[in-house]
Order: structure tokens, then sequence, then C-alpha cells
RNA sequence: CCGCCCGUAGCACAACCGGAUAGUGCAACGGCCUUCUAAGCCGUAGGUUGCAGGUUCGAAUCCUGCCGGGCGGGCCA
């Protein structure tokens, strides 16, 4: 039964027999009643004042009058100004209480047919991951596991920009100077590895351009003459004519870096479906440049260069090949979007890239609506905010970047010692306690990215450690693990537990329940809004809300046996949805903690 | 110069489609473990929601202008 629903049917009810009007039930909504109020739905009665040409107080006794005495689940109500707060009747709050817990698909929304692609990590093959990618790993698993909780089929896919000058970069300063170290000889990660070469490469770079300029150079030339840039120009272009030494090179390190973030994916906890890579998908999109000229859509300038003239669009005049012919990095992306409706014919496709990119995903997007592609409609960008440290931006030149590899494991330390401070898992065995640490490392560094609105930057301030108490993940897993010791004690003292009537339930109960209800209405609005941040708050909410009331109501040392197996019963769905709440944004809670 | 996003308590974040006295955490202060896990709970203090107008029964929310911050804008990716 979909409480929220029947009440505003109710409601509508009520507006149709009293005052012979037919309200839609979409304008009809609830909010929360605020806790220092008896009940727990309010009806705000202001905007339908033209029709009952009352008071606001009167219309809202009246309304109320008729929901107590004909609705059959409303068991009283309080007016204040022009909100009515409706209290629940007991036997409806428990018969809720048993439709969720018998439902094993609560929190599973309905197949809606739909296909979403979802692209996001999409890392560079020449340094490691940072603390920037790591947001965007947890957005876009998270919002993949929201979707197909929302009812659609997703693919989840990594598109690999495994190619192109900066790789060029790390390849030709380990040529240089790499003298044939590997990962193993240098004990260091792959994706580390290039990462050292890279950085080696652009300090070189760097002293380049300065003596360039101090034989008077300006800066500009000297950034595009500098000899080892013009030496990795050259090796790209050895690259892209499979130039044997060079392919040989590139796929050595390739496959090293890959071994690297393959630790680092397995860390975080996170997989694809797909993976595409950029070698194999930059050459796409040539194609639909002339299927444009032919539908008109782009035009051709004198110079042979191609343009698409987007100023309706409130964008400007974009190129998409260059006059020599050769294809710019929209071009590819073009290429790519057939390419992937190709492999998956999905309705939607999300891009998970953050917001440096919003111009160009506009662009793109506007391309291929005018190109007329049937997912065309359904193409978004989930564009998030950089994580910023308190300098300002991370930047590599600066040594600022901080590393995802680094952060996970001190999350991990963080998190051990934090546990064995607390010594509370001496039953635990020593894999299950490292386990536990990383669930719980991972979990608070999760929770930290993902609670913020992704459009919005976050500021990481890498001298004060994240948070394990209060609006963190380790809070929200801690009060499962408490929960779960409920259930165990529950299950060994063989507590039945049918639900049986009672009278009345503490108003924190039926706050608990009032959340909990709200469990798949939020998960819809999740994928709606493309935000796990929604989630996020929803679960840290009944986590609060589920402490209120373990805190102020005993459930063993409850004399009434039906009441016992209420609070039982209630734990037992609040642990079912805040694990699966979790779980949507990637996180695992433990039994015990 | 133009375009997009953000601005809420010392700090970090909420506030659903415009609704009640703008919530939560951290930090500070004061309470609560012989009773189901104190990574918890309860309380105190902390706000001119960047500024100025407008729309209306009602604005953090919508509109206009300004200020501050970020990102981006025809042959880079």
């Amino acid at each position: 039964m979909n409480l929220e629903k029947e009440i505003r049917i109710h409601i509508k009810n009520a507006f149709k027999s009293i005052f012979d009007t037919d309200l839609d039930l979409a304008q009809l909504f609830l909010q929360p009643t605020r806790k220092e109020f008896e009940g727990t739905h309010t009806f705000v009665v202001f905007p339908f004042l033209k029709v009952t040409k009352m008071s606001p107080e009167d219309t809202a006794v009246v309304v109320g009058n008729f929901l107590k005495s004909r609705s059959g689940m409303i068991k009283d109500y309080n007016v204040v100004s022009g909100f009515l707060n409706l209290e629940i009747d007991t036997s409806v709050w428990v018969s809720c209480l048993d439709d969720m817990l018998k439902n094993q698909y609560w929190g599973q929304l309905a197949d809606n047919g739909k296909k979403v692609m979802i692209e996001f990590s999409s890392p560079n093959t020449n340094k490691p991951l940072h603390l920037g990618h790591l947001r965007n790993n947890f957005l876009g698993d998270a919002i993949s596991r929201i979707f197909e909780a929302a009812g659609y089929q997703v693919k989840k896919t990594n598109l690999v920009n495994d190619r192109g000058i900066h790789i060029c970069k790390s390849m030709l300063a380990y040529k240089k100077w790499g003298n044939e170290e590997t990962p193993k000889s240098a004990e260091l990660k792959g994706d580390h590895l290039a990462g050292k070469y890279y950085v080696l490469f652009d300090k070189c770079y760097k002293e380049e351009i300065a003596t360039l300029i101090s034989k008077g150079v300006s800066e500009d030339e000297a950034k595009k003459l500098a000899p080892i840039l013009l030496e990795a120009q050259e090796m790209l272009q050895k690259w892209e004519q499979k130039d044997t030494e060079v392919m040989t090179l590139w796929k050595k390190m390739n496959a090293w870096v890959y071994e690297g973030f393959e630790i680092t994916y397995k860390s975080m906890g996170i997989e694809f479906d797909v993976i595409y890579k950029e070698s194999e998908t930059y050459l796409l999109g040539k194609g639909i440049i002339e299927e444009g000229l032919n539908k008109n859509v782009f035009y051709q300038r004198k110079d042979g260069s191609v343009w698409i003239d987007l100023k309706e669009e409130g964008l400007d005049e974009k190129l998409l090949m260059r006059s020599d012919g050769t294809s710019v990095y929209i071009t590819q992306d073009i290429g790519t979007c057939d390419f992937k409706y190709d492999d998956f014919c999905m309705d939607q496709s999300i891009y998970v890239v953050g917001n440096e990119q919003n111009y160009h995903f506009n662009v793109l997007f506007s391309i291929m609506k005018k190109m007329e592609r049937p997912y065309g409609e359904g193409l978004y960008h989930l564009s998030y905010g950089m994580v910023d440290l308190p300098s300002g931006r991370m930047k590599s030149r600066e040594g600022t970047i901080v590393d995802a590899d680094e952060l996970i494991d001190e999350m991990f330390t963080t998190a051990a010692k934090h546990t064995l401070e607390l010594g509370k898992i001496e039953k635990l065995t020593e894999n299950e306690s490292k386990n536990l640490f990383k669930m719980v490392g991972l979990g608070a560094l999760k929770f930290f990215l993902l609670k913020v609105d992704p459009k919005k930057r976050i500021l990481f301030d890498p001298r004060e450690s994240i948070e394990f108490q209060g609006h963190t993940g380790p809070f929200i897993q801690y009060t499962h693990a408490r929960i779960s010791a409920i259930l165990r004690r529950a299950s060994s003292d063989g507590i039945n537990e049918v639900l049986l009537p009672i009278l009345e339930i503490h108003s924190r109960e039926q706050i608990l329940l009032a959340h909990l209800m709200r469990f798949e209405e939020v998960i819809a609005q999740a994928a709606r809004d493309y935000s796990p941040a929604l989630l996020a708050q929803y679960v840290y909410d009944l986590a609060k809300g589920y402490n209120g009331f373990y805190q102020e109501l005993s459930i063993f040392n409850e004399p009434n046996d039906h009441l016992v197996t209420f609070r039982i019963s209630l734990s037992r769905l609040t642990a079912k949805v805040i694990r699966r709440s979790m779980n949507l944004l990637g996180i695992e809670v433990p039994n015990r903690m």
C-alpha cells in the first residue's frame, strides 16, 4: 500500500464531497510534519482557499474532520494555522510495516524497459588516479546502481584514454631515462611508474622552455618549440603510422598501467561492463561529417574546414574538421556516440565528466540532436564540481595531487586504528577484521564524496582527516551493525516475528516508518535528478532516526510482546533499507563493528 | 567581452513542486554507559540564506540587476 497516495486520494474525495471540486492528485502533495507537532503527514491548505472560500483554519478543520470520520486511516488531526497535521491510525502503520517487510522487491522499482549506458572513470594511461577521479568513479558507480534500482537496464562503460600526445610524453621520457625499469624492478605500481615518467617529461620540458626564453624566444613560441615536445609529437606521428618500435613500447607501458588500474579499481570496489579504448575509437566520426554536410546541418568554409552553427542554441560556431582534413576532439566523440548506440541501442546515455567540459557536452549533444539520432534526447552530461584543496586546484607540477591509492590506503589504516581503539571486534577473525577496516575506510571516503550535490565543488583538506563520526558513512554502517546485534539476539531468543495488533506506537516509531516508506520515491528521484546525494541524505536521516528510536525505546525490556515483535520488525526493515541504500551508493555495511 | 555553475552558522553540508520558528554534522560548552554496540543519544550556544529590488497569502527556493568564487568560449584535449 502506498500510504501517501491513499491519503491524497482521501483528500481529493474530501474536496469533491465538501466543496464539489475536482482536484488533480498531483497538486495535493503532503510534506513531513515538523517534529514539534503531532502527526507525520502535513497537508498545506493555502493553495486551495480560492476553492473553499474559507479561512485556512476552517478549511483544515473541515478536511481533517472528513478524513478522520471517512478515511478509516486517520486517527486524529491537528491544525496549526493553514497546516493540517495528520496522525495515522496504528493498525495502518502496522500493515504498512508488514507490507514492506514482505515485499522482497522493496527498493527495486519495476523494469521500465529502458536501457541506459553510463560512461565514467575514463582515465588517461599516463598517470595514476587521483582524488578527482575518485569522485568521478564513485558518482558513476552509484548512479549506475541507482538507475538499475529505478528499473533501467544499465551498461557501465569506461572509455580509456590510452593514446595521444600525453601518453607519448610518458613513453618518450621512459625511453630516454627509463633504463629498462619495470614495475617489478622499481617496486612501483605500473600506473605510478608511467606517472613518474610523465613528471620527468614535464620537468625537462619546463627547463627547455626556460632555456629558450633566456635566449630571447617568447614564452608562447618556447612552449611550441621545446625540443622534447617536438620529439613527443614526432612519436605520436610514428604511433599513428603504427611504427613497430613505438607500438611495442606503447603496448608494454599501457599493459603496466592497466595492471595498476586494476588494483585501484579493485580496492575501490568498482567494475565495468565494457571497456572501450580511445585507440580504437579515435578515428570514428569522419563519416558523420559527410552525412552532416549532406543534411545541411554542417557547412564547409572556403579553406575546406567543416563547421556547425550553434548560435541559435546559445553556443558558437564550432569547428568539426580542420582544413587539412584531420578531425578534432569533438569529432571522435560524435563518432563514439553512434559507436555506443550500435553496441547497446540505449535510450539514454549518461556521461560522468567534470564540469570543465560543460560547454563541450552542450555542443556535442546539440549536434547529435540536429543529426536526429534516436538517442539524441536521451543524452545527459552528469557534470560534477572539482575536488579542490584549500590551496585551490590540485596541480601535478606543484606536487599537490592527492593520489587515489595513497588516500584509500590511508582510509584503511585510519579505520583500523579507530576500530581497534574501540575494541569491539575480538570475535572477528583476522580476515574478517581486515575486511571490516576496508569496508569502513572506503565507506567513509565514498560517503564523504557522495553526500555532496554533484554539481557543487568539494573542498578537501588533507590536514583534516575524513570523519568517522557524525554525518558520515561509518555512522550509518555502525547503525546497521547495531541493528544486526538486535536481530541476532531476537533470533537466538527465538522471538516470533509475526506482527500482531497493537494499540499505539511511539512518535519516534511513526516518524521512522514514514521515513522508510519514502524509500522508493527517493530512488526514483535520485535517478530523475542524477543525484546520489539525495540517497546519501536519505539514508543518513534514516540512521539518525533509528538511533533516536533505539535510544529512547527499549526493545527486549518492553513488557508488551506485540510491541517487542513490532520493534524487532521495524529494526529488521530499517537494517534492510540501510543496507540497500548504502549498496546503491556502492558502500557495504557490516554486521559487527 | 560573452556563456554556464556556485554563494546558507567558524568549518563541512541539507532544505522535495515556493509553505510552519531555515535543519544536520564537525568544532565549543553541559549531561547520559551495573540495562539491546557511547563510531551513539539528549541539551546549550551559534543565521539579515552574498547585496539590492520585484512577483504573492507566503521566497533560501522564482524573476531582474549588482558583488564574490569557479569553469569554459573557431583549427588544444
